[in-house]
DNA sequence: GCCAACGTTGGC
DNA sequence: GCCAACGTTGGC
């Protein structure tokens, strides 16, 4: 059961750091950027359907040298049409789908808190306690996964953080 | 509706 | 750069 804890939820979000680190997170205006280009059904299913402003996600570095978790975002704005998908001069360009009916959304994530400690994708692997976790499942490529208040509060104490003061 | 071909993701 | 896993496409 993926985590709603006293309303709160969690997530897992990838982004590759070359295109939009943690740190560049930090970086933006008013700590915030939209997540978008998501060309996934499942995972724009996830956004659409269960990702709520407020919600908490763990912000993952993918397809780098160093997969793993870089520190703590909330969702600032849920759901809304990726624009993205209108501009014919994006890669994420998508002639099939029409402003009167979006296919894609995004929301707007903003940076809580760099974790003190990466933590690598090799030390999740290590943890019994995050065995189930859906990262850490043969050929799981979707972009926003669900996380639980468990795996939440484990990868927040290997960060560094007291999960007991967020 | 099946399924082979192809493209993408993403760890290694 | 390789390749496993998986999603999508398109012929039939």
């Amino acid at each position: 059961m993926a985590g709603r804890a006293g309303g709160r939820r969690y997530w897992l979000l990838k982004s590759e750091p070359e295109a939009c680190s943690f740190r560049d997170l930090l970086a933006a205006p008013r700590r915030r950027t939209a997540w978008d280009g998501v060309r996934n059904y499942q995972a724009r299913n996830l956004l659409r359907d269960e990702v709520r402003a407020g919600d908490f996600a763990l912000f993952y570095h993918s397809g780098t040298k160093l997969p793993g978790v870089a520190g703590i975002a909330r969702i600032a704005r849920g759901a809304e049409p990726d624009p993205t998908q209108f501009d014919p001069d994006s890669e994420r360009f998508d002639p099939k789908s029409s402003r009167s009916d979006p296919t894609w959304v995004q929301v707007v994530v903003e940076a809580v808190q760099e974790f003190p400690t990466f933590v690598p994708l090799d030390l999740l692997r290590r943890q019994p306690a995050l065995a189930g976790m859906a990262l850490l499942r043969r050929g799981q490529r979707l972009s926003v996964q669900p996380v639980t208040e468990k795996e939440w509060r484990s990868i927040l104490a290997l960060g560094g953080i007291d999960a007991r003061r967020s």
